[in-house]
DNA sequence: CCCCCCCC
């Protein structure tokens, strides 16, 4: 297929002039942060004749280059561009809405030997600069071009995330009847599967054009226009979506200085992303029986406008009302509609996030709490239950589900549990809160609860688990004799004939993984190391006995660094747990297996920050005598806790 | 047009 670029499109859409579906080729584009955190993605683009680098692509369509359908050398339909003057002067030509007509693959390149359009019509000498200023990884583009702050021009790589953080399709068991018991072997034409087949990571191979399946394109068995949610936005009313409802509200009553009434809502979902609808008074009549948890629908004439940020957790800029001539149709075939977007953040990674940030977790649920009544400030009654959640970081977290959610969760079994849009908090140093938004899913069917079931399953359940959240709260102050490790020097702690304990906020610099793990009399209450015999047996000289096998225990050498020393501390079999994140089982039949996995765990646990609760003796052996500093506990950073040793050492620093 | 999201 050839195709031809639009020549003259660059110059028209530079000075806003009117141009219908211009094909541009799109010779680079480069991420950057937008005021809103989102990433922002900016697109040199060419007719042939003439490369701008003042193209804005929309958020809404970040899916595209984020899933690889917008790279380098694809040929673009520009469907909506808004062009505008920034405050400092300069051009801006906002992409709104846009089609990948022929891939990057397909195309074979840049097309003729555009020249970088000047906003004064001259054209750069093309032998001395096109080939400069057009290189794609070019870092100072000359072209003007709308100024954001804090923003590199860094590459393009929203799309190369860890397999924790891709976006995947979940099944909704917000179901309030049934929560969805582990069951592997479930009918797999369900429509509230994990659908592998529409994965948004995998590269398009074809040409999108010829992609039925493309957000891009209409539904075939549709008669109007299916849109991706994505491209929405409050400038164009003629679309139709074909979404699934992900989260359905109860209907509520409000009644304010405005008014009252009442109102329900409801989030959708598609392949291109999602967006939360709402539903007053008469559309609430209308449509709150109809629409079901779980079911694809197409949705149209509702009216769009601007997400409040501060109450929404869907990634959409927008939001949609129903009104009076919105439409919704079941739609039966639905096979293709994703179920739901999640983002889920490994427990440890809680620890690094901000307060109050709403977040996607999936974890076991290791323990769950009696449900209990209590009063809110309000004087409202209402449910909770807390979970105690552990994923493979080692890490655990507290999350509170409330009212109905938590009567009728049960734990038997310890279920995978994940919960989209949680609030992150920091009660206990950091725990979790369900929020009404909040859509709770028991062993959802998706690949992430298969591996955490297996991973727990195998060796998960023996992890002496770290958890981000504080049992007490009264835990720090009084029981913890807080000294920096020169502090622990200057003093000459353990010098007396009795040990000494002290606590301290320290970094892990170095382990010494060589001599990590011992081989360890098999007996219950026996850690004495055992020796291999000539016979293959492994003789304990404690138990005086031989065995056929034995078991790894873990006595880890590491340096830990506070901001003014350093010191090298031991940590026997609990306390290495929690700071390797992996039972000494695991990691010595690691170091057999798979060396390279066996590294990685270290790799991992170093430069890691947490308190110490250690003890410290002088112990002498043969003459000479050292001092001796045995960690007890491993606690997770309180992040007010850090603040105040912070200050205090700060304090005493100054004196 | 709502926007409550709780408790230790």
């Amino acid at each position: 297929m050839s195709i031809t670029l639009t020549q003259g499109a660059i110059e028209a859409l530079y000075k806003g002039l009117p141009i219908k579906n211009p094909l541009l080729q799109l010779l680079n584009i480069r991420q950057m942060t937008s005021n809103s955190g989102l990433p922002r993605f900016r697109l040199m683009m060419s007719d042939g004749q003439h490369a701008l680098s003042s193209f804005l692509l929309t958020t809404q369509l970040n899916h595209l280059p984020e899933q690889k359908l917008l790279v380098q050398h694809c040929i673009c339909m520009l469907k909506k561009v808004v062009t505008s003057t920034l405050a400092d002067g300069r051009t801006a030509v906002t992409v709104m809405d846009m089609e990948v007509v022929q891939s990057a693959e397909e195309t074979g390149g840049r097309i003729g030997n555009p020249t970088p359009y000047n906003r004064d019509g001259q054209m750069s000498s093309p032998a001395k600069k096109s080939s400069a200023t057009l290189e794609p990884d070019s870092s100072s583009a000359t072209a003007p071009g709308p100024s954001y702050r804090s923003t590199s021009f860094s590459r393009s790589n929203a799309a190369q995330s860890s397999p924790t953080n891709s976006p995947m399709k979940v099944s909704p068991m917000k179901d309030t009847n049934s929560p969805m018991k582990f069951s592997p072997a479930k009918d797999t034409n369900s429509p509230m599967k994990f659908s592998p087949a529409k994965d948004t990571n995998s590269p398009m191979k074809s040409s999108p054009a010829k992609d039925t399946n493309s957000p891009m394109k209409a539904s075939s068995s549709s008669p109007m226009k299916v849109f991706p949610i994505s491209t929405l936005n409050p400038y164009q009313s003629k679309w139709t979506i074909r979404a699934r409802v992900t989260n359905k509200s109860n209907v509520r009553q409000w009644s304010n200085s405005r008014g009252e009434g009442k109102l329900f809502s409801f989030e959708v979902v598609d392949e291109s992303g999602e967006i939360k609808i709402t539903a007053f008074n008469n559309e609430v009549d209308k449509f709150f029986s109809l629409l079901e948890q779980g079911k694809v629908y197409y949705i149209s004439k509702a009216t769009l406008k601007v997400a409040n940020k501060q109450y929404s957790t869907l990634k959409n800029d927008y939001e949609m009302t129903l009104h009076a001539h919105s439409s919704i149709v079941p739609c039966e075939d639905n096979q293709s509609i994703p179920t739901m977007n999640c983002n889920f953040v490994q427990i440890e990674e809680l620890e690094n996030r901000d307060k109050d940030a709403i977040i996607d977790v999936i974890g076991i649920c290791k323990k769950a709490e009696d449900v209990s009544r209590i009063t809110t400030k309000n004087s409202r009654e209402v449910s909770k239950r807390a979970l105690h959640l552990i994923d493979s970081s080692g890490k655990e977290v507290t999350a509170t589900l409330w009212g109905e959610e938590a009567e009728k969760f049960d734990g038997s079994g310890q279920p995978v549990v994940a919960i989209k849009g949680a609030r992150l908090s920091d009660f206990g140093g950091r725990s979790l809160s369900a929020l009404f938004s909040s859509t709770i899913m028991v062993n959802p069917d998706i690949p992430e609860a298969f591996r955490l079931r297996a991973w727990y399953d195998r060796e998960g359940y023996a992890v002496n688990s770290q958890s981000l959240t504080e049992r007490r709260s009264t835990n720090s102050g009084s029981r913890m004799n807080w000294k920096t490790l020169s502090d622990v020097k200057n003093e000459n702690m353990g010098h007396e004939d009795k040990a000494e304990y002290f606590s301290c906020l320290a970094t892990v610099v170095y382990m010494r993984k060589e001599n990590c793990l011992y081989q360890a009399c098999p007996s219950a209450d026996c850690n004495k190391k055992v020796i291999i015999q000539h016979n293959g047996l492994y003789r304990c000289e404690k138990c005086n006995r031989e065995f056929s096998d034995f078991k790894y225990r873990f006595l880890l050498s590491a340096n830990l660094a506070d901001f003014g020393d350093n010191q090298w501390v031991t940590c026997f079999q609990e306390t290495a747990e929690v700071l390797l994140g992996h039972s000494a089982q695991t990691l010595g039949q690691l170091r057999e297996t798979d060396e390279a996995a066996f590294d990685e765990v270290f790799q991992k646990a170093n430069f890691r920050t947490h308190i110490f609760k250690n003890r410290v003796k002088l112990e002498t052996y043969n003459d000479e005598s050292r001092v001796k500093v045995t960690v007890m506990e491993v606690l997770p950073v309180d992040h007010r806790e850090y603040s105040r040793r912070l200050l205090s050492n700060i304090r005493r620093l100054a004196c």
